[in-house]
DNA sequence: GTGAAAGCGCTAACAC
DNA sequence: GTGTTAGCGCTTTCAC
């Protein structure tokens, strides 16, 4: 049963048409061709009893095109990659595309093996989403001649379509300080930042929203103050105990730069005394479900995912686009 | 520049050799071929300089194949999908092939639609994972020719690999049962199964595992004590401040149908006095970190996402295999 | 060790 | 309205 699959020959011997009627029958281009009703119909009967499949390679090797838009993502394990792949989807089918998503695993050498390989199967743009590496990618995009956009990570080959960290960072920051100002006066009265990679993009733009707040709301911002400690839960758990040691005690505020990093401070916090939380003012920067329900309130940011991606869609389908940065603002999300 | 993609025939030109010698080279069977080193190096080296790549689905449409390897999944944004996903890549880049995932939000016509592109894209194989009907999914591959496969959710019509589901119920309830037991002679001594969908197969074979665990270590199993209210946060919410109305309090043991039931059930258990908590034994079908650090313990139910993804690979590359279902036990994970 | 030629399944230009 | 024909870029006999 079926073996072999039918192609638009099969049909076209069983239906006395010829091959091309059958294929515009069966690609969407009769009504153009203006085949009568009858044939299209007769054709139609015949290939669904053939169980016929139009043969995309075949068709995409003839128009040079293949019908995939490409995407490559860091991680498929992570609220925030798997939520774009959602919206990418969405927007690759509504043009009628098959979305084609790879991980790379933040690995640049991963990143290149793996955006060759898309090239290869021809894709017909390519959104290259939170690359380590994004510039060499663009390259080989622009010498396949394949439209692609940077994602999440700016590069500057391709237009970039960005969370605005910058402005998601000074929003939490001045959350954090005007809430900490209720109990002014105090000592340890600084805010904290915890968690990230300090050459990494985003973790930059985060740490100096940070710094601008704290600048304009305490009068000044100490370096020593920020801990790029990296993503790892452990490290951050590590952060801020030799933190809480230092000051002997916690700080008025806590700015953890994301959800993993949240998990290795929420690890010690959990160890303390209740009340000793009752005074700390904790903000989250990206968005997790479980985090509005804890016993202590916490603020995130929520990265618009969708947005990105729609804008991505809309500057890729543009003629020429120049490497512009793209700023789409997150969410302040308040408990 | 890079306008149009070089082909075999530009190197071939080039380098004086023939098509068939440059296609040889840069696919790999040039050993086969007894070809001269010289001439492959030539090859090679005048390849790289025109930024050759392959064309796959020129290559594919010739030997009948696409060197894509198609899953379909419910959802990107779950924790145990997208882990899958990333165990299925990992997989398939082992063999060779280009994962191609796509998710289809549990819509059986979406399903079906899916993977009618998949088949027209050529998918070397298909993994039907988590599919409302594998079935008729089946039938499609298999008038395409495709070997495919189900994975979490089984079918009648090809081979399945599964979640031990009544396995991993049995021992969460037993776990919660024992510890219930240490406190015995209570009111309200009762285990309750709160969420899921009791149409659903797995949910089934959970709530089976529930009953019978309930009869042989309590003497009876009251089909009352089965919510299955679905997966959403607030129905589950309601079922369980329902079910606390109803006993004038908590129930003995608690046993949640997913991490999306418990972040309801979670709200509700928050708005109750701490030492409320003190006396419920809590367990959750399914696994989230977050849920290893709340204020009371939890036991809960990890899948083996990557054991099902191996078995699955291990059991399409049979031939002609039969539509047997394989069980993959589940990790209990005590808090 | 290498080349010539046929053909995978489809589309598009042109013919009638 | 529909048929004929020439490829898309590659692989694969078969020939020498």
């Amino acid at each position: 049963m079926g073996k072999k699959k039918a192609t638009i020959y099969d049909i076209a011997d069983r239906s006395g048409a010829s091959a091309s009627t059958v294929a515009s029958v069966l690609n969407g281009s009769w009504q153009d061709r203006r085949i009568a009703e009858r044939t299209a119909v007769r054709i139609r009967q015949i290939a669904s009893d053939l169980h016929y499949s139009r043969n995309l390679q075949a068709s995409g090797l003839r128009k040079a095109r293949s019908g995939l838009a490409g995407m490559i993502i860091p991680k498929h394990d992570n609220r925030f990659f798997s939520a774009m792949s959602e919206s990418f989807e969405t927007e690759a089918r509504s043009r009628g595309m098959c979305p084609l998503i790879v991980s790379t695993l933040r690995d640049p050498k991963e990143e290149r093996r793996i955006v060759a390989t898309l090239i290869s199967h021809n894709v017909d743009q390519m959104f290259i989403t939170g690359a380590t590496e994004p510039d060499p990618l663009s390259d080989m995009c622009a010498k396949a001649g394949i439209p692609h956009i940077n994602v999440d990570l700016p590069g500057t080959l391709a237009p970039s379509v960005i969370s605005d960290n910058y402005w998601g960072a000074s929003e939490l920051t001045r959350y954090i300080v005007e809430r900490m100002q209720d109990g002014a006066g105090r000592a340890r009265d600084a805010v904290h930042f915890i968690g990230g990679i300090g050459t990494d993009h985003n973790t930059r733009a985060r740490v100096q929203g940070f710094m601008d707040i704290c600048r304009a709301m305490l009068g000044s911002a100490d370096p020593g103050r920020v801990d790029t400690c990296g993503y790892a839960p452990e490290a951050a758990e590590a952060s801020v105990r030799a933190l809480y040691g230092r000051l002997g005690g916690l700080p008025a505020g806590l700015f953890i730069n994301s959800t993993i990093a949240f998990e290795g401070v929420f690890r010690f916090l959990r160890s303390l005394p209740h009340d000793a939380l009752s005074h700390v003012v904790i903000g989250c920067y990206d968005w997790d479900p479980f985090l509005s329900h804890l016993q202590f309130p916490v603020a995130m940011v929520r990265q618009n995912g969708e947005e990105l991606v729609a804008r991505a869609f809309y500057m890729i389908e543009e003629t020429a686009p120049a490497p512009t940065v793209t700023l789409v603002r997150p969410e302040l999300i308040l408990p």
